[in-house]
RNA sequence: GGCCCCAUCGUCCAGAGGCCUAGGACACCGGCCCUUCAAGCCGGAGACGGGGAUUCGAAUUCCCCUGGGGCUACCA
């Protein structure tokens, strides 16, 4: 897996690592990560570890590669130079490979005047054609030049894709493309394929968008008449409008899901489920699992969608399966950064104890670890205002002030305040008021929360405590009966 | 435009000639449970892009069309 730090860690690209991983894994074989920061002004150091960490975090860790190290190392193409170099050199000295000492500019130039007259935007390889003393006079000079790869005139290249089967390119299609630029940096053609040469890379799994570059990489393994890898490409992954997932589309980088509060594990399944299928109905799976039902057969041939209500639906499952424990501890710094623990509500205490009794009232209900602090911040914080369509409802009922008052009183009584007696009390002030459970019901807990949703009231009101319930009632009440002037 | 790839419910997948009156999941709709929401349970609606061909038989094989996508840089 060859990332390059020119961006976020994106969903696709990590998609890709998972398939990788999964494969190495299921295989017995090792997975080799490495940064592919040939294109040195685009790549950043940031970028890096931005991939290092959402790998990580996904659970993708890398048997050999930058920070582990391994015996065919460097793995960070920027510290390898030397040896493109040496290959090119190798590659121009037997003639496969010719220096161009075109600019770019003029390359733009003349690509778009190729466009103009309908042909198909191609390089004429006039630096193919000169001499080997006007190249030395060239050079001698010092005029920069890149080098090309001299692609053959006719014939084709072919391989047996392991997800695709049988592709092929004609010759004729290709470019002589550039292997190294001006600035004795290598492409990623050249870069990849001697990478993966050295680094005794046996399997390529890659994106589709990369199928088109497999022709150019075989030219190059047929040139220094290296053993090829297998090559597999994977479906690209869409968005809704059934193009190239892109920034444009929202959130891509697995550092805005992490920030959002989705769960790695449930993360990495889903992913993992875009495109490949373990061949039955299994779709909520271990790790473990995958990697015992992973195989390139399994993976289909067409684009897919990312849908994030299914993504949405998945955290939600991962989160009820979590212990008490570990779920208390992964939404915890959710509440920190919100900055809901800490201040506010002066009673009751806001200790570990209210902490973990509140998240766990909602754990049912959250999807995501971000949704969760919302869920949660009446606990922490006295309602500012009330849900509009619930005070429609409740508070401008005949007798809500009434209701609240006689609620007030009832509860201020018991002792101890547990989920029981809570309980019993409201059942029992529906009776004296002649009215059913629910509204009196609803209408406390718009009082306590604000909401018309949320845990159950009982529970609810145990855990916020008589006392904060009283002083919420209390002001509930006034709010009431000041609307009511 | 050229080259390459793809094509089953709205979405993700199952299906590798008869087991398919096409199965599962998300979403959607209805019901149950119930103090609300959520969860859970039960049920419903919903697809083989079109046309040829092969075959006793095609979602599954072949061809054409159509549609969608990717690539087309001294980016990767």
């Amino acid at each position: 897996m060859a990332p390059s730090p020119t961006g976020l860690l994106h969903i696709g690209t990590a998609r890709t690592a998972l398939y990788n991983w999964l494969f190495a894994r299921h295989h017995g074989g090792t997975f080799v990560l490495r940064i592919e920061d040939s294109d040195r002004t685009r790549s950043s150091q940031e970028y890096e570890e931005n991939i290092l960490d959402g790998l990580r975090w996904l659970g993708v860790e890398w048997d050999e590669g930058p920070e582990v190290g391994g015996s065919f190392g460097p793995y960070r193409q920027s510290e390898k130079l030397a040896r493109y170099r040496e290959v090119v050199d190798g590659l121009l000295a037997r003639g496969l490979a010719y220096p161009c000492f075109c600019t770019p500019e003029e390359l733009a130039q003349r690509r778009k005047e190729m466009q103009k007259q309908g042909l198909p935007p191609r390089y004429d390889r006039r630096c193919r054609a000169l001499s080997q003393e006007e190249r030395e006079r060239l050079i001698a000079a010092g005029k920069p030049h890149a080098v090309r790869f001299a692609v053959p005139d006719d014939g084709s290249v072919a391989w047996n894709d392991l997800v695709r089967g049988e592709v092929e390119f004609e010759n004729n299609a290709l470019d002589d493309f550039v292997l190294m630029k001006a600035d004795g940096f290598p492409t990623y053609l050249l870069a990849v394929v001697v990478d993966d040469h050295d680094m005794r890379i046996s399997h390529i799994i890659r994106g589709e968008d990369l199928i088109s570059a497999t022709p150019r990489q075989l030219h190059i393994y047929g040139a220094m008449e290296w053993p090829r890898p297998e090559f597999a490409h994977i479906p690209l992954i869409l968005a809704p409008d059934r193009s190239k997932l892109s920034k444009r589309h929202g959130a891509t980088a697995i550092s805005e899901y992490r920030e959002m509060g989705y769960l790695p594990e449930a993360l990495a399944n889903f992913i993992a489920l875009l495109g490949w299928s373990p061949g039955d109905d299994r779709e909520v799976m271990t790790k473990e699992e995958m990697i015992e039902a992973f195989s390139l057969e399994g993976i289909g041939k067409s684009g897919a969608v990312f849908d994030i209500e299914k993504l949405n639906w998945m955290n939600g499952v991962y989160l009820r399966r979590l212990t008490p424990e570990e779920y208390v501890a992964r939404a915890r710094p959710f509440l920190e950064k919100a900055a809901l623990v800490g201040r506010a509500c002066p009673r009751p205490p806001v200790d570990d104890q209210y902490i973990t009794k509140v998240l766990l009232l909602e754990q049912e209900r959250a999807k995501t670890l971000g949704e969760l602090v919302d869920l949660v911040a009446f606990f922490f914080k006295r309602p500012e205002s009330y849900d509009e369509k619930g005070e429609r409802k409740w508070f401008k009922r005949e007798g809500a002030a009434e209701l609240l008052a006689a609620a007030e009183k009832k509860l201020a009584s018991l002792e101890p305040f547990s989920v029981e007696q809570i309980e019993a009390a409201v059942r029992g002030l529906a009776e004296e008021l002649g009215l059913k459970a629910g509204p009196v019901i609803h209408t406390i807990r718009l009082a306590a929360t604000g909401r018309t949703k949320g845990p159950g009231l009982f529970e609810l009101l145990e855990v916020l405590g008589k006392e904060e319930v009283l002083v919420r009632l209390a002001a509930a009440r006034e709010y009431v009966q000041k609307a009511a002037e």
